[in-house]
DNA sequence: CTTTTCAATTAGATTAGTCTAAATCAGCGT
DNA sequence: ACGCTGATTTAGACTAATCTAATTGAAAAG
């Protein structure tokens, strides 16, 4: 059996392959989890007896197989819940995450495949990320970028909102920006500031690290991928 | 913070009050959950540090108040979970208790909530047992007794059936007895074996160890209590 | 009032996960 | 090529929960 925390460091560490490039610095783990370095190291140290991880020393670490999928069975178990607590729930979906990070670590496969049954096999969370399948294959991210990548003027369609911090969701939430939502980009201020206008027509200003938190990609790319499924 | 082991050790005390006479034997503690008696010794120290319980060394432990709003509290969470299971995600009533007995430990009170109401708070659980309020006022079982204990020929309401073993309880389940049925008692075999007989008009032979965990109480207690109430 | 018995506790060790402080390694800059 | 700097690992210690083996205590039996 696997201890809630190893989880918990496989998922930060197939998290980190996808955000840099692997391997994995032990450091970098260090920070995302919040613990002393001398902690990952003799973490990663264990992961690597398990074989979850292929380490290199002074290098960092790579996941296997096994801990892939090990990291996609919690990934499942998170996006799950999330969905069940907002939707059978009714939770805001911007105070989902704390709920699911724990529970992700202890519910039965029993109770993820009647969870899984009763949302209809769903496949994106309400943050709109995928949710992996039941037989864990690799999933791909939605292909989209941060809102001030893009020039000003552009519709856009927001794919999926990061749920980092708790505060920034429910204030993107009662600003009415939502996975699925559409809306214009006006003003790409040099000061750090987002002006986005939606189709509700109200206008909301961003400071920059809130609309990192928002992905968003064109509508014509969400079309296209429809047809192709 | 307490832990889910300090949890399982209050619960497991409450439990034990109820059954025999307080003060609880540390070897009774560590029979119920399976852990060597120093184990239990240990463990009833930190938990007496903490003014959980009572402790008198050599005799055994009671719970004070508080000790006895966390058990309380645990027991809710169980309790719900266990109905929702059932409820909500179509468990069968038999086999929710070791699912629940892990998650009692992890939800939050935001969820324990939220599933009182989606359930309408609900006061007894699928075997039968009581729900403690959100308020953790001190509960009381439903009287009633083993099937034993009556003569033959008495017609009896099934009052909750205990959730020791899920093995028994799918059998239990299998053959029709449930919380709420009502049955004759037919036979009671000086062999260890009660024969009884459902409104169907089947008849189950339970052996004694099976009978134990079936709680019953005359249908015209269950009537007055409604009527109380 | 002893003695015997068995439950309960103490003693000491183990494992997982964590820490701080010290040592060491890798790679860059001159 | 050499040494500096910062990341990484080693060393050593701590806490929670557990174990086995040894000791002690309480309470019943004689």
């Amino acid at each position: 059996m696997l201890s809630a925390k190893m989880e918990d460091y496989l998922k930060a560490i197939y998290r980190l392959e996808r955000d840099g490039t692997p391997p994995v610095a032990t450091s970098t783990i260090a920070d995302t989890l919040d613990v002393a370095p001398p902690t990952a190291t003799s973490m990663v140290e264990t992961l690597a007896d398990r074989e979850l991880v292929e380490r290199e020393k002074y290098k960092g670490v790579t996941l296997t197989p096994e801990g892939e999928t090990v990291a996609l069975e919690v990934i499942r178990h998170h996006r799950l819940l999330e969905t069940f607590l907002t939707e059978e729930l009714g939770y805001d979906w911007s105070e989902v995450h704390e709920e699911a990070e724990i529970l992700e670590h202890h519910i039965s496969e029993e109770f993820e495949r009647r969870v899984a049954a009763a949302l209809d096999n769903p496949d994106v969370d309400p943050h709109g990320d995928p949710i992996p399948s039941d037989t864990l294959d690799p999933i791909d991210d939605i292909p989209a970028s941060a809102l001030a990548d893009y020039g000003e003027g552009r519709r856009l369609l927001v794919a999926r909102v990061r749920d980092r911090d708790p505060e920034e969701l429910t204030y993107l939430d009662g600003a009415g920006i939502r996975p699925g939502v559409e809306l214009v980009v006006e003003e790409v201020a040099p000061i750090g500031m987002v002006t986005v206008r939606l189709d509700s027509g109200e206008t909301v200003a961003l400071p920059d690290h809130i609309a990192d938190a928002v992905q968003v990609r064109s509508p014509e790319d969400a079309a296209d991928e429809v047809s192709e499924a």
